[in-house]
DNA sequence: CACACTTACATTGTGCACAATTTAATTGTG
DNA sequence: CACAATTAAATTGTGCACAATGTAAGTGTG
């Protein structure tokens, strides 16, 4: 049987493209910033959950996750792994004994110094000029918004 | 020790931002999927393979790696599980026995059909105009581009 | 105040991603 | 032809993501 190339379905090969460019665009950025990461022993879903902390210390972890849009089954190991490293406290409220609240320690504050470099060097080796970069943004966070809003389904 | 906002970096929030909203849209545009992917057994990395092996079957390990930039590492468990469904054959080339050449089956090839309509619905579910996806879709490629090429780096 | 219900995390299991290493086949060079 | 070098997959180990489930603390209702 010959190769069947869906030339008759334009839309799956286009549209899915969007995806697969969201997807692949990710993982390259990713790669981009490990050599720095590495530096600061860090994984990059570490970095982010450090910077949520450095902008705002002593949350819970639900708030880390809506922040984030990730689950506690993501965030607990990665915390845990954060805290081994010192870089972070997990105690739980006194007031409410189901929360855990997440706490930075002198060395999880200042590794921000040394982290501060971290976003024009990836700016940089991205090779594109800040606007485009900054535009590119802000069309990916309506598209990351439409996402989030419950699609138009019929209610039962 | 108060809350310490790093505004005196900009950059920092800022070009951070870039990088996460391209990650939590990969995530959330994965989310998307699950749904429809359910129905056929894929994963999304599983539907990823699966589109390429449908434009052009018959191909080896590495093209499809370069093509999803994607290593062995990643693709060889995915794919013994894609042949365990039954969707495809994994076979050493005669000619070079390194090398792994993925085939589809008939049911692999089959499933094109019954996965025809996801695009649509995604596209659907993202409640933005086809023309605006397609832009974006544009820009994405050029920045991901931009991060495959080689940054502006002294050669030794 | 009992008791269903909800909330906040934690745990378990599956499937990516990827670095690092291993294994085996092929190629290049003297 | 011997043999170092290269290439293509596979393997191993770590760390996400997330569904499903579990556990314990808090809340609301009669």
């Amino acid at each position: 049987m010959p190769i069947a190339p869906n030339f008759s379905r334009p839309n799956q090969l286009l549209d899915n493209q969007l995806c697969f460019s969201l997807y692949s665009a990710s993982l390259a950025m990713t790669k981009l910033y490990k050599p720095l990461l590495d530096a600061l022993d860090l994984t990059y879903p570490q970095y982010l959950v450090m910077l949520v902390l450095w902008e705002r210390d002593d949350i819970t972890v639900s708030a880390l996750g809506e922040r984030l849009s990730l689950d506690s089954g993501t965030l607990t190991p990665l915390l845990k792994r954060l805290e081994q490293a010192g870089l972070l406290k997990r105690q739980r409220s006194s007031a409410d004994e189901r929360k855990v609240h997440v706490v930075l320690t002198g060395t999880g504050l200042a590794l921000c110094e040394r982290a501060a470099h971290v976003p024009a060097c990836v700016v940089a080796q991205s090779g594109l000029p800040l606007g485009e970069l900054m535009g590119l943004n802000q069309q990916i966070k309506k598209l990351r918004g439409a996402m989030r809003a419950p699609a138009i389904t019929q209610q039962p």
